[in-house]
DNA sequence: TTGAAAGCGCTAACAG
DNA sequence: CTGTTAGCGCTTTCAA
């Protein structure tokens, strides 16, 4: 590989004056900037970002850490991360956590090595290890999709309240009378703020929520057929049901059609999130969406302000979710 | 942050001896080992991989480029590309190139400078300048997913003919009788594949693949749905369909419910590549799985292996693709 | 406006 | 077994 040595030599000039003029740090003849450029031209020389980290104390690298890859949410947040990186000139670095700490430790500690510009964290666990580490450190870091509680740390996440609100009132809207909802653990924080929107929601409107036809478990597939299972072992029967994401939303429908109860005709079933297959499904899912989109853009800029040292205006931002109405929902005839 | 030499200061010894204890190059005295290791622990030391980099010419990241992040295969394959390169103590920055020239260059430029220790294109573009990059560098590179015909870059790829085959065979098996298929753009070779195989296939059978039941389009959703609206439109009637990927059955699927035709009382239909919602779908959807996981560490192994100057067995890894029957085909009664 | 020189943090001859 | 030295490729004072 050619050096911005080689290029000086070529172009008869010191090592320096190369380095000004590509980074055109200062003034510079017309003349031995063209001889300089030409020099650059012939041998193709492209600087060793390796080297030019190394001397200023700083890539243009971030990284992104998620607790599962192929989450079908966690995909649109790695996408447009990276688009928001991409636009900013930051490259992505992906690590996957699997929600566990030594993993989480591990990526951070490589990242950090690294002289990374920033780190995305989504479901920072709270292991006090892992803050730690981040506070001892001066590198940028946001956390997206899940609170944490650190003065430190800028939060960019959702509205899971309204979000709980949103649902119930939609599936009022409906004109359902017995609700059912399938949520994720209640050990997480979102899972309950979910939760508490959609039943005070019910309340506020003379519903009360059935402790029995409330079934909490995982934020996947399985757990939206368990709890439909659950409810119809149980003999419950129910108008309206809510998943705590498109997941749960999509075992539940299948699960329901499969027993011959007619979605949305019998139930009307929402999810929650938006993810890319909500619209693919059949039939296809009303949610409430996340806007992923701006959420990322705003974990990026975060991380560039930080950088530059600027404020960070909020320390933590919520983002509203937004109802998207399909076919699993449908106002009762 | 402390440097190696501040971990040589407070331990008395010299700079190297410090380098040799981290990387265990050369015997140290067990006195000297534990003074150092005893220095590296009270300051918490951890070396700086850039300066490491930087000297010994080489990373421990390895880059990505995937024409399109959110899309459900490469979701996959990004998931077990991670996942393979973890265990081999590999970082991975990951580009979206949008299926775009300029931003596959732009990646690879910023990687080369980078040092990266490797370079995984799943659709490579065949733009000559991408490759002529490729060539000028002796970097590793492996292609995954569709192949690329130049003798220096290994392909891992599916036998895509054969899943052509598997599909025509398995709705044979199902006692279909007229097939359709929706398949993506014959400008992509593998889309070419796939159908000569299917129509191979049923012809050794004695079917007659009919011009008409075959649409050609895009490798998404939309695809499916225009595909069978297409169909529907013109009186075309079938029992058997095979859309080349799971998002194409999808849409298939929902379009041919949606007119009230069942699937797969009146229609089977498989799809491809068995992505995470094929078995959330309703009807669960059969497929033509690819070996993600297998193929992915195939790739980063080649990475390994051509770092380490070691020879790659087979210029081109062709592998089998698998059928998973669900609910969306099912033998004629 | 340009060059010389030092140094980012590390490793690897080469001596001893 | 350990220390001295040079240098990876770049940027940035400082001086001219």
């Amino acid at each position: 590989m050619t050096s911005l040595k080689d290029v000086a030599t070529i172009a008869g000039v010191s090592p320096s004056t190369v380095s000004r003029v590509i980074n055109g740090t200062m003034y510079v003849t017309d003349e031995t900037r063209r001889r300089v450029e030409e020099a650059i031209a012939t041998v193709n020389y492209r600087p060793n970002l390796l080297a030019q980290s190394l001397r200023l104390k700083a890539t243009r690298n971030i990284g992104l850490l998620v607790p599962e890859i192929a989450h079908p949410s966690f995909n649109l947040v790695i996408k447009y991360i990276e688009e928001s990186a991409f636009k900013r000139g930051l490259n992505l670095l992906i690590f996957n956590t699997h929600n566990n700490h030594g993993r989480e430790a591990n990526a951070m500690d490589l990242l950090l090595r690294q002289r990374i510009n920033g780190i995305i964290f989504s479901r920072i666990s709270d292991e006090n290890h892992v803050i730690n580490m981040s506070r001892s450190s001066d590198i940028p870091m946001v956390v997206i999709d899940r609170s944490l509680h650190d003065e430190k740390i800028p939060n960019v996440i959702l509205d899971n309240y309204l979000a709980g609100v949103m649902a119930a009132e939609h599936l009022l809207a409906c004109g359902c009378k017995k609700m059912a909802t399938i949520t994720g653990s209640f050990k997480i924080g979102l899972a309950r703020e979910r939760f508490q929107g959609f039943r005070d929601t019910l309340e506020k409107h003379g519903l009360q929520l059935d402790r029995d036809l409330v079934y909490e478990g995982e934020f996947n597939f399985e757990n939206g057929v368990a709890g439909v299972t659950h409810f119809l072992e149980t003999g419950y029967s129910f108008d309206g049901l809510w998943g705590q994401n498109d997941m749960i939303a999509a075992g539940a429908i299948g699960t329901l059609v499969r027993h011959g109860i007619k979605v949305p005709e019998d139930v009307s079933v929402m999810g929650m999130d938006d993810v890319q297959f909500a619209r693919m499904y059949c039939p296809s899912i009303s949610t409430i969406a996340q806007p992923y989109k701006e959420m990322c853009e705003k974990a990026v800029e975060c991380i560039d302000k930080l950088t530059k040292d600027e404020e960070v205006e909020q320390f933590q931002v919520l983002y509203p979710p937004k109802l998207v109405v399909r076919e699993s929902t449908a106002e009762k005839s």
